[in-house]
DNA sequence: TAGATTGTTAATCGATTAACAATC
DNA sequence: TAGATTGTTAATCGATTAACAATC
């Protein structure tokens, strides 16, 4: 029977969300943080937030909190946030665009190292100091630089073809930001940012607004990390 | 006791992806669909598939499967993509202007209709048809204009009060790209869309790719929805 | 009829939370 | 010592999945 060691996905996800409240705890200049402060920037109660740290052994002190400076480095090195992370970025429109300049990318360690696009006109474009690069370079790139994560920001139409493209040139984490579902082997790491299925789920509770009561009184649901809703309804 | 009649959150995640398979198939000219061809789109079983539905009281036909074309239907209705849904932005930076022309939003219903910003170096811009506002003007136009959602794409520092001002206008439902967590009354709607988190849970797979196995043989963690992430592991 | 697929139940799995002894 | 907060257990809550009778 598989058992999965990891931490959790939800716990995953809170704990960058933890790790901005250190720092901002750091900056304002406090020594200790306690579970119930960093839980109320995840919408969760301190018992998970201690939870949460205990699967990366984190050790706070009891009537005091967590080492800010402590924790901090903890979370930085347990989500990797001190190693480089090189990608390849394919589809320089608006959105691959923004997101080749993206201000929280290169403190968290990511390098957009090349970038693509189909587009004969868009070729040679220099975008951020990068110049834009033809797809028949990228399998060649990808496998002489080693790079690890590919970002696609193509048309939905295109992005099964980009994907196999960074397959080909050995890329395995895939920041997928088209609509679509991508159909890839099983050892490939595969991210969706599915902006307008976000937007659906918004529209729906826009439309059902008043219906989505509770029996009693009111309710509230978190759902931070994943994309991170905070749904408080009445 | 307060009991959530809603749908699950999950499972609401889920619906616009098989939205677009149905669309897909009505595409590829398929009448008729079943629960597992919806279900491989989203990461999950058919049993699954069929549980979703069921919250939307779809009716399926045994032996043959769901009716595409009213399936799609019933959650264009569901998902409220056929109402309208008029927002402001505020911050017309990269990641906004990119927002601004987004192709997928219109097709759901969302019309941005005004653009706001706090450089006065952006004032009277013109950003596909529409002029940038000073920050002043929306309180009082997101009240006279009944406008329901809004949308920052500012830097973190600036976020609390551009949601504030949002309030104050009467805004219900926002849509947060800047990485920080608002404070905000319980009956506003708040998404969270962060994409440095996003990439720090990336950046933990890819740190601890050889750790995180199971015990016997190959585990498969999906995670769609919810931004989505599909983990495939060995 | 035989084959396919539904809707739903019950079992399983996993995450959240309350509670509290331990400890600073 | 008194007050605060931890780490962890057990209870709760909720989502997923397997299984299967019903039905086209």
């Amino acid at each position: 029977m598989p058992v999965n060691v990891g931490i959790p996905q939800p716990s995953l996800r809170r704990l960058p969300i933890y790790y901005r409240q250190l720092e901002a705890a750091l900056e304002a200049g406090d020594a200790y943080v306690s579970s119930d402060e960093l839980g109320k920037a995840a919408n969760v109660p301190g018992a998970q937030v201690r939870k949460d740290l205990s699967y990366l052994a984190e050790e706070g002190r009891p009537g005091v909190g967590y080492n800010a400076k402590k924790l901090a480095g903890h979370l930085e090195e347990f989500l990797g946030l001190v190693n480089d992370k090189e990608a390849m970025l394919v589809g320089v429109g608006n959105l691959g665009r923004a997101l080749i300049s993206y201000p929280g990318f290169e403190r968290y360690g990511l390098q957009i190292v090349a970038l693509f696009d189909q587009d004969p006109a868009k070729l040679g474009l220099n975008i951020a100091g990068r110049k834009v690069l033809p797809m028949n370079k990228l399998e060649d790139l990808a496998r002489r630089l080693h790079i690890q994560m590919g970002i696609i920001t193509v048309p939905a139409d295109a992005a099964q073809a980009v994907a196999d493209h960074m397959l080909a040139g050995g890329i395995t984490v895939i920041w997928n930001f088209a609509p679509c579902t991508l159909s890839l082997p099983d050892n490939i790491l595969v991210k969706n940012e599915d902006l307008a299925a976000e937007l659906a789920t918004l529209s729906h509770h826009i439309a059902h607004r008043h219906e989505e009561h509770t029996k009693e009184t009111l309710e509230a649901v978190s759902l931070r990390g994943d994309g991170s809703t905070q749904v408080r309804e009445e």
